[in-house]
Formats: structure tokens, sequence, C-alpha cells
DNA sequence: CCCAACCTTGCCGTTTACGTGAGAGTTGGG
DNA sequence: CCCAACTCTCACGTAAACGGCAAGGTTGGG
């Protein structure tokens, strides 16, 4: 056990702009999406301020992650990620819970889920793949055709 | 050279709907394509009638392609297509061209548009893979937690 | 020639993913 | 306590990417 135990570190809480900010998203995307159900505010001030922890940031970054670098949408996302947020943060539900079955439920369930991802994204490289490889297929064939015009061609430019 | 020459098979003629069928799009979405320049059928019939050719089916292929597996927007596959169009029926303005340095012109812009299509395509697929890399590592981390409940669970189960 | 099935060009409607205020409340430094 | 800056919740506006319908023309088999 090291002297800062627990998650990591749950100190920081900051405002919609800075946690918007730090993943490159606007608050009103930030607000959208927890509309959506994607995320959910680590906690709110007394006056009702979203407030966010790294935990949050993290996902921010991830969501944004899966709709600009994969192209999925936010309903897709929205699947993927699911309830996932009440377990991440569940890591109070899962030490909450003393039954051990239930705990291996949870953490079974997150396995599935990381699984299910990783399919989705190892299916979406494989067909970027197969349109590289066809590119390069067209490209090949230009190149050819450059080539024979470069030994042939010079003939008749003199 | 084999017997066929040419453009491979410039034989066939067909009509948005069985176009749009072959590469399951629907014929609106086509016409959308074309309004956003995107591909121009190879003809029209004398009605004013839509009709592609294999060309164009691939190409409209393409195009769903990334959409759909790589996520661009029309306007960015409009950017990366730009008038390739003109350039791939140009074939025969390619032909047309006496001179060689023009055609030389025109097959290394050709080669040029294929690189930065599969320069593409490689940042996305880094990106990805990327994702898949953080993604296997949480996986990680869960499934050490599973294994570390099993060995010592089954005591407290007992 | 006739008709069903298909196509044409508008043009308005819809969903997604936000942008952009409006009006009111909150925070925090001076 | 005051005020600038930030945030809240509606609520309407918008660009992208089509869907769907209307009114009319085209195709092609019988």
């Amino acid at each position: 056990m090291t002297t800062k135990e627990g998650p990591v570190a749950a100190g920081r809480l900051i405002r919609i702009q800075e946690a918007a900010a730090e993943v490159r998203l606007t608050p009103r995307s930030v607000r959208y999406y927890e509309e959506l159900g994607l995320l959910k505010p680590a906690a709110r001030s007394d006056g009702d301020y979203r407030l966010y922890d790294d935990t949050d940031v993290e996902r921010l970054r991830f969501i944004k992650a899966l709709r600009d670098d994969a192209g999925f949408s936010l309903a897709e996302i929205a699947q993927m990620l699911e309830d996932e947020a009440a377990r991440e943060r569940g890591h109070a539900e899962y030490h909450a819970t003393t039954d051990p079955v239930e705990r291996m439920r949870i953490l079974h369930d997150r396995l599935a889920r990381f699984d299910h991802q990783i399919e989705m994204l190892r299916t979406k490289i494989e067909r970027l793949q197969a349109m590289v490889d066809e590119t390069e297929g067209r490209r090949t064939g230009t190149a050819a055709r450059i080539n024979e015009l470069e030994s042939s061609g010079p003939e008749s430019a003199r």
C-alpha cells in the first residue's frame, strides 16, 4: 500500500469549461452527451454547477476518440458504454456489495464490454486495411503506367 | 496485350435503382452524392435517365466504404475524390492529349491522390489501434482483478 | 398504343449533433 | 457587498445527410 491509497487521485473537481477544454470539446457538447446518457458529472456544486473528476475527463476523451477517430455515432457509443458509467463509478457499488458472486458478475460484465469494444474497433481496422490494400493496388497500377511512359516517353521527347 | 483491350468492360449501363442496390444505397443517396459532386453518371438516356457503368458502381462502393467504414463526411470524401471523376473518365482526356508532359502530370496527380488517401486511412488505423491498445490495457487490469478474486474468493465461498 | 413500373426535378420533413442566445442564478476575488 | 465571469435550464436555429411526396415524363412488354 502506498501513502496515497484509494482510486488513484480523486481530489480535483473541475467545472464544465475546463473539462471540455481539456479534451477539446465545447461545454454544449458535454451537456449534450450527458443528455444522451453518455456520462454524468461526478458531482454538482451547491449552485448546481456540474463538477467533473479525472475519470470523467478520461471518459470524455474516450467518447471523443470513438466519435472522431472511429466515426461511431453517439447512439452507438451510448450502446458501447451503456451504463458502464454506473459501473466505473460503481467502484463504490462494487465495494458496497459484499457478495462475491455479485462482484464477479460486475467484473465479468466489464470484461465482456471491453472485449466487445475491442472487437468493434478491430473490425473497423480490418475494413480500413482492406481499403488501404485496394487503394495501394490501384496506386501500383498507376505507378506502373508512369514507369512505362518514363522509359518509352523520353525517346519521343527528344 | 490481351484480346479484350480497353478499360476492362465498358458495356453494361444500368439505371439508378440497380446501381444503388448493388452497393446497398438508395437512389436518393446516389442523387445526393451527385448533387455534392462526388460522381456523375456515365451517361443519360434520351429521357434523361441516369445511366451508370461499372466504374461508377466501383466509385459508389468506395464512397460508401469511406463513409461507413472510415467515417469520413461527404465533404471530406469530396475533397479526397476531388475531380478524380473527371480524371478517371478522363482516361478519354488522357488519351486525347498527345502531350506526354500533360499525360505525366495527370498520372502523377493521380498517384499523389492515391498516396494522400492511403495516408488518411493509415492515420485512422493508427488511432484506432491506439484505442485498441488502451482498451486492452484496461481489459487486462480487469482480468487481473478477476483472477485475484477467483483465487481468494473460493475460500470465503466455502 | 397502353399501362405498370421506373425515372425526373423540385421541395418540404426529419434526425443527429451540436450552436446560439435569453433570462436567471452562482462563484470568487477585491 | 459587488461585479465580472461562469454556469444553469429552456428553447429555437442550423448544417449534414438523407426520406418522402408531388406532378409529370420515360421505358418497355403485351
